[in-house]
DNA sequence: GAGTGGTCTAGACCACGGT
DNA sequence: CCGTGGTCTAGACCACTCC
């Protein structure tokens, strides 16, 4: 029982269009429709939707009504993959191992040519972090990253082995706010071949990821490269006309 | 002058962030001396705030506020690339030239195979379309298309060397609605070394695209395969704390 | 306890689509 | 023209943060 109504009401619309409740007419109930059935106001009705259509299930057209879009094969081919913000591994029926061993482990000061990578500021301290993720037993990603250490405060090795989130989360009390990611192809390096099995490949993914806490600082900036063909970035975009 | 008042108080709010008109705090005012400032209902007041949440640039906190999100150097690095939605090219002062080619065009009868990755359905008549884009000299992406017939009528190669979206909207009078994208890293076939300039690398970004209009019907399926080193996708995250 | 953002209500008018 | 979704208002109560 979701406490939210507008939640509520998006899972049984959500269910509905899954189940192609709504499929003859391909058209959501009107919102005054829809206010009646489940006797809310008519914002509630409308955040329910909007969450559909921020999910790229239904496109409200003004004056027409709410389009339910036609599902595809791949709307469900994916799995997403721990704890990888927006990352998801290629579909497999069998559970998968996974890993992950630490490579380097140091603290640094942050010069000139980091700041411009990180943005954080040039003399700071921060944690400098190269993990490998082993999923099995192949090396399918690694990340560097760089915590601040004035906000991270006294991150251990041991630490780095399980979860940093974790303990950021509940020893230290900071919550996370929200991430930034750029994404690009790049042509591998030579830290890509040996920490990575490329298997011939020469090129890696790269995603950049920028952290904040809910205070508004930025804490971390990671790097992480991948090897090519395992993984998949969703991505949905609304109202492609300008 | 925005017509709506809520993007306009966006507008201001975020020219403000972007000024460092309110970096003292690090919190914007709060929703009800926005009420006042800009005398509009607390609702406009939470839309416009809720557009710089989904841009990245503020986070709510219950309880305590809005946070601006620290700037990062990143913010205005990247440039947009014509009309390939969510990808923008690496940053470059110089303006580029960039035109494409029309490499295949004929109609075909979607099979088995073809159906299950374009989601359309078997047995129905398509345009097949391979389109190759060059910028500055060098082949840097090619898309291979597919429109349903029954929707995308009477199109031809004339069309598909200019703009195949202005003859859907002008000409068809059909609204494009939204895009689903899914991302990948793949090692490079056969017709990638032909169509592209790899430069030496044997991997592509791969993105599958998938298209509906304003009617909810899917009408095209797009795979657009680029090399590395050129091209950044740029995505945002909210809510990392499940 | 005071103040914040999150949820929700019950109205109103407007712009657009389809007829 | 009618009905649709889009915008906006003016209230209310709640959950949370911070002191």
């Amino acid at each position: 029982m979701a406490q939210n109504k507008f939640l509520h009401i998006y899972e049984i619309l959500k269910a509905r269009i899954a189940n192609d409740y709504y499929s003859d007419t391909m058209l959501l109930p009107t919102e005054m429709t829809l206010v009646e059935e489940f006797n809310v106001s008519r914002n509630t009705v409308r955040r329910a939707i909007q969450k559909l259509n921020e999910e790229g299930l239904v496109y409200s057209v003004k004056g027409r009504g709410v389009v339910i879009l036609e599902s595809t094969k791949k709307d469900n081919m994916y799995v997403p993959l721990s704890n990888f913000q927006g990352f998801n591994t290629l579909h497999t029926n069998k559970k998968s191992e996974s890993k992950s061993i630490v490579k380097s482990f140091r603290e640094i000061i942050i010069d000139e040519d980091l700041a411009e990578r990180t943005s954080f500021d040039a003399g700071e301290t921060a944690y400098f972090i190269e993990r490998i993720r082993i999923v099995d037993g192949v090396r399918v990603m690694y990340d560097t990253s760089y915590f601040r250490a004035n906000i991270v405060e006294n991150l251990t090795e041991e630490i780095a082995h399980g979860s940093i989130y974790s303990y950021i989360r509940e020893t230290i009390g900071i919550q996370i706010a929200s991430a930034k990611t750029f994404l690009k192809v790049e042509t591998a390096i030579a830290k890509d071949m040996e920490y990575l099995d490329l298997d011939g490949n020469n090129c890696v993914g790269a995603a950049e990821n920028i952290v904040y806490t809910d205070m508004g600082k930025l804490f971390e900036y990671t790097e992480i490269r991948f090897i090519p063909n395992k993984f998949v970035i969703t991505n949905f975009a609304q109202n492609i006309n300008e």
